[in-house]
DNA sequence: TTACAATAATTGTCTATACATATAATAGGT
DNA sequence: ACCTATTATATGTATAGACAATTATTGTAA
């Protein structure tokens, strides 16, 4: 469906608004798709990426800077999302030997297990989400990538 | 910056999850700085998107419903950012004569003077937001409306 | 070494999203 | 007219995003 019709407006100001427009709704589509998707789990789609952050080292530990500097909303709260993930379980939390202001946050076997029955449901919902092929894919990629600057 | 630059994330398991991560990534790149456009005039990225609505039918009145239609984020919540908007007494309520449940939402004169005030500044940034010529605008738009299936 | 700046993480506050539920008014069928 | 379903809006609650401020620790330079 085009975006005018999405959002029932006829003419934009001009391509870039049009663009602006498009990219925070096809976002917010995404996003309620994805929530439905992680809830029977328990997990938001921020918890579920920093999991995902966290397996992606594991085992070593990941200190909270470097997850915040990870995830994908850079102004979110790092430190809050482990203690939700803490108090599930999911990871643990030690304090980093070298840099006592540091902690240590690694990914528990629960939490790999979670993420390991997730895994075949993810890519699905990825594909189904996402109605393009793999020449679309990459162009939309690049351009997504050239539009930051 | 290609998006496994901005997230230290070197591979991806495939072309959907690649993208997917690159449509959330630069989603909140888009919005962190939109915020700070709107910060200084005390809106929200989605307090102004309901102005821009209101004034698209301005001076007809419209409904909650409606608003909550047009919204980018059909989820978000209209009759609170309505109430937002109405302290800052950029709109107006008032009961709807041939339905009593519907409340007509107006723009005040007050609210169409701050949406031209930020006419000029949220052009050039969308223009500078948006990294993108004319012809790549236009295929983003494409892609995404596709995308949506 | 002491003083000050920089860094890591936490906490507080406001706003918004997601979703469930509540309340009130209207519409439709009998 | 009466009962019920539907619709429009509002409210409650939990999570998250945005951003300022705080605390604790470390680095650095006089």
């Amino acid at each position: 469906m085009k975006i005018e019709e999405a959002i029932k407006q006829k003419k934009f100001k001009d391509p870039y608004n049009k663009a602006l427009v498009n990219m925070l709704y096809t976002n917010s589509y995404i996003v309620s798709h994805q929530g439905k998707l992680f809830k029977p789990y328990g997990l938001s789609p921020e918890q579920y990426n920093v999991l995902r952050i966290l397996r992606g080292m594991h085992p070593e530990p990941v200190t909270v800077s470097t997850i915040q500097d990870r995830m994908l909303n850079k102004m979110s709260n790092a430190s809050r999302l482990v203690e939700k993930l803490k108090q599930k379980e999911l990871v643990r939390r030690s304090e980093c030997p070298t840099d006592r202001r540091q902690v240590d946050i690694t990914i528990t076997e629960e939490g790999l297990k979670m993420l390991a029955e997730l895994e075949e449901q993810v890519n699905q919902f990825n594909r189904q989400i996402l109605q393009l092929d793999e020449q679309e894919l990459d162009r939309l990629n690049d351009l997504l990538d050239k539009l930051r600057g």
